[in-house]
DNA sequence: TCTGGGGTCCTTGGGCTG
DNA sequence: TCTGCAGCCCAAGGACCC
């Protein structure tokens, strides 16, 4: 369906032919010349496919959120959203906002399942996929003859495959695919030219860009740089008072869309972490250690399993203020088995002497090589 | 009021080295 | 031998993303 074009099947003859062969050449140097980058982004991921299993629970608030008392709202349906629920809220907030609501406990596995199901009718039909997390991917389809035809039919696809919908943006960048992917949602199908971009969302807040967080937002707003649009006419010397150099170019950058990081099929995994974040702060040091412990043999017979080593350990350590503490320790050469990581981290722990009750413990390995990883690729940050 | 888990990348500052 | 400097690595913290 996406696939590049080979052939055709009718001959053509004579000044029709010469034509025809012309108009297509000139067309096809025109995609070629024109990047287009579609990203497509499941609908409220999580709960679809919850619903999948669980029909009965269509057309209700439906929130899956961790059990914990400390836990977050992974997802909630777009009836939850109604009541103020969204990503990232602890659950105690949301169970007072929707006391109605369906609250599920986070499936991981199955949604994997669920991901790999749309990602490979992805794949079965575009060359150059880049996979973000389990709900998202860019997908590039410079070159190919008819490419919004081809994702409307593709999106189709996996609405009859999977009963998933997915909201799509395409654009000349991962950027501008991005943005409109988020526009309509859900079920949305947006195409903008960079400069359409620049002219829909000139009056939106910076945040809606990606890369531009609260802290960021922050910033720009004591400046008096609250839209995208006077972001994009900022000047330097405005901007540089705020950031470095180059971070104010980055910034104007993507206000104006502006974006030519590639579609990229091989994400690498530089690091890998375990952390838990405890029901009641933990003061005790040999409980600690312990727990410390058995996330260091979680973590090491990952690495092992998948025949990587990394050369950096560290521990992070959030006390109950909710200040959040690193130590690290680079090591002469990369290891990965218990033995050598545990007693560094213990060490580093030993050292750091949590002055405060400990909310979060975690161990990471960092710089890491070894063999590529394909299993448990989730959660990874847009790289834009 | 309460704020997960698992990631990436950037900035800043200090130490080392040629 | 001392000093200044550039470049690199490392550590720590922060911002951001899904």
């Amino acid at each position: 369906m996406l696939r590049k074009r080979t052939g055709r099947s009718r001959p053509l003859e004579g000044a029709t032919l010469r034509t025809y062969v012309l108009s297509e050449a000139f067309a096809l140097i025109r995609h070629m010349d024109e990047r287009c980058v579609a990203h497509m982004d499941m609908d409220a991921f999580y709960v679809s496919v919850e619903l999948r299993r669980r029909p009965e629970l269509r057309g209700k608030p439906v929130i899956v959120a961790g059990p914990g008392p400390r836990s977050v709202v992974t997802t909630a349906s777009y009836e939850a959203r109604r009541f103020g629920v969204g990503s990232a809220m602890p659950t105690s907030q949301a169970r007072r906002l929707c006391p109605q609501g369906v609250f599920l406990t986070p499936d991981f596995s199955y949604y994997r399942e669920a991901s790999a199901e749309v990602m490979e009718a992805v794949r079965r039909n575009v060359e150059i996929v880049e996979v973000v997390g389990l709900d998202e991917a860019y997908l590039d389809l410079t070159g190919l003859p008819a490419p919004k035809a081809g994702m409307r039919g593709l999106i189709k696809e996996i609405k009859q495959r999977t009963g998933l919908t997915a909201s799509v943006g395409m654009g000349p960048n991962k950027l501008v695919a991005k943005v409109a992917s988020d526009a309509e949602k859900p079920a949305g199908f947006v195409v903008l030219s960079r400069e359409q971009a620049c002219v829909r969302f000139a009056a939106a807040p910076c945040r809606l860009i990606p890369g531009i967080g609260g802290k960021t937002a922050e910033r720009l707003a004591v400046l008096g740089v609250h839209t995208i649009s006077e972001l994009a006419a900022a000047s330097d010397e405005a901007l540089q008072t705020a950031f470095t150099a180059r971070t104010a170019g980055h910034l104007r950058a993507l206000a104006r869309f502006e974006h030519d990081g590639a579609v990229s099929e091989e994400r690498k995994v530089v690091s890998e972490s375990r952390e838990r974040t405890f029901d009641t702060d933990v003061s005790d040091p040999d409980q600690l250690s312990r727990i410390l412990a058995g996330q260091v043999l979680e973590l090491c017979s990952a690495l092992e399993r998948q025949g990587r080593q990394g050369r950096t350990i560290g521990i992070k350590v959030r006390l109950d203020d909710f200040s959040t503490h690193t130590r690290a320790k680079t090591l002469a050469i990369p290891v990965s088995g218990a033995a050598h990581v545990g007693p560094v981290a213990q060490q580093l722990l030993s050292a750091f002497s949590p002055p405060r009750p400990v909310r979060l413990l975690g161990v990471r390995v960092a710089g890491l090589t070894g063999a590529d990883r394909e299993e448990g690729q989730q959660q990874l940050a847009l790289a834009i």
